[in-house]
DNA sequence: AAAGCGTGGCA
DNA sequence: TTGCCAAGCTT
């Protein structure tokens, strides 16, 4: 009951008129209706194992269905238990990961799955609080777990479910911002089928995914179209509320694939902070050492350094990894990487070891014969491919 | 609270 | 082409 006042105090304070409870009933018959007609076939929909649905839901964050399949089903079938997960080595890991992106995600699996078997006997837990105090779990996934593997009544809001709302209830609240979501749970609360949790949540989602999408939206189609105020009210176009971006960031480097005498390629493994953390990269030379205009006075058309720049690059190489080089003054090709919130624009050439200093450095020489033991982020994996076309192994 | 964190799809 | 978007979490 006291949960129930806090609930209608907020909403009443952001101006939200909750349906009656017939309306409420009548919306989960509706909704639920169109779900069970209309779901799509997902893998992770196949299971009640909290494991797997866990898997799904880390994979989905920020990601497509159409991408996480593949990734979803190779996982399970190569880690099918908490302890595989527990057991298995950060290399392991990222190469199921590699290419999906937000690599944290798994490092913080592998750390949640420790805590499973320390904590919890190494059975998944169904207490929401003791499932949002795995590392990398926080309210949404802790509520689509609980609600989809446990049956519990927990909300799961998402950005489905957040623009769903938005429109049903003309929600005149910016959905970016942080204190927006929990008025959206607790919306959810009042809202949710306490019989099918899961399925109430998995609904609001597949409907938001489907038919109540953030562009091409016709909400005459909606099965909740007589639900929905935005559409009655013919305001259906300003919601959800949602502040532009910012722009991002644009850095310049120069890609450098240095390979020795054993056909060998050096790599550099990116520090614990900051974008790709820890993953592998070629020699990425920051372009503005080469002048103070950056990648602007030779990322565009440039098949070549000028001299100057040449042995600006050479000097700096042997200085930072004390490594000398020949280098092959001939542009292999440019790529532009577009990251949430940076832009990398690469310009890729070749070298090859001359000499090394006794001190060593920090670069690892991998052949190309391994590359398929380790996971590269795309950025490397595009300087690869335009190298390899060039060199025509 | 706001920024940082990958990648691919789409108009 | 550029910008936005997709089942968010951490700091």
């Amino acid at each position: 009951m006291t949960n129930c006042m806090k609930n209608k105090d907020l909403l009443k304070e952001k101006s939200i008129i909750m349906w009656n409870e017939d309306k409420i009933e009548a919306f989960q018959k509706t909704l639920l209706d169109w779900y069970d007609a209309n779901k799509r076939d997902l893998p992770w929909r196949r299971t009640s194992n909290p494991y797997y649905i866990w898997i799904s839901e880390i994979m989905l964050q920020q990601t497509q269905v159409d991408t996480v399949i593949p990734y979803y089903e190779r996982f399970i079938n190569t880690l099918p238990e908490i302890n595989d997960l527990a057991e298995a080595s950060e290399d392991t890991l990222l190469k199921l990961w590699e290419g999906l992106g937000y690599y944290s995600r798994v490092r913080n699996m592998k750390v949640a799955a420790g805590q499973i078997m320390a904590d919890h006997n190494g059975i998944f837990p169904e207490d929401y609080e003791a499932i949002k105090s795995l590392k990398g779990i926080g309210p949404y996934t802790a509520g689509a777990v609980s609600s989809i593997a446990f049956n519990q009544p927990q909300p799961a809001v998402d950005g489905n479910v957040m623009r769903v709302l938005s429109r049903l209830f003309e929600i005149e609240l910016d959905i970016g911002k942080p204190s927006s979501r929990k008025v959206f749970e607790e919306m959810i609360r009042l809202l949710i089928d306490r019989e099918r949790p899961g399925d109430f949540n998995q609904a609001l989602m597949d409907l938001g995914a489907t038919i109540c999408t953030p562009k091409n939206y016709k909400p005459e189609t909606s099965p909740v179209k007589d639900f929905n105020a935005s559409y009655l009210n013919e305001t259906w176009e300003r919601y959800p509320i949602k502040q532009g971006k910012k722009k991002v960031r644009e850095e310049a480097y120069i890609a450098l694939a240095v390979s020795n005498d054993k056909g060998e390629y050096l790599f550099q493994k990116r520090g614990s902070e900051g974008v790709l953390s820890g993953m592998w990269t070629f020699l990425m030379i920051p372009a503005d050492i080469l002048d103070e205009d950056g990648w602007k006075s030779f990322g565009g058309s440039a098949e070549s350094l000028t001299q100057v720049q040449s042995e600006i690059l050479v000097d700096y190489i042997k200085k930072e990894y004390g490594l000398i080089i020949a280098f092959n003054n001939s542009l292999k090709g440019t790529y532009t990487h577009i990251f949430s919130h940076l832009k990398w624009h690469l310009s890729i050439y070749e070298a090859k070891v001359v000499a090394e200093t006794v001190t060593g450095h920090s670069l690892h020489p991998i052949h190309p014969d391994d590359f398929s033991d380790i996971a590269f982020p795309v950025p490397t994996q595009k300087v690869w491919n335009m190298v390899n076309a060039i060199t025509l192994f």
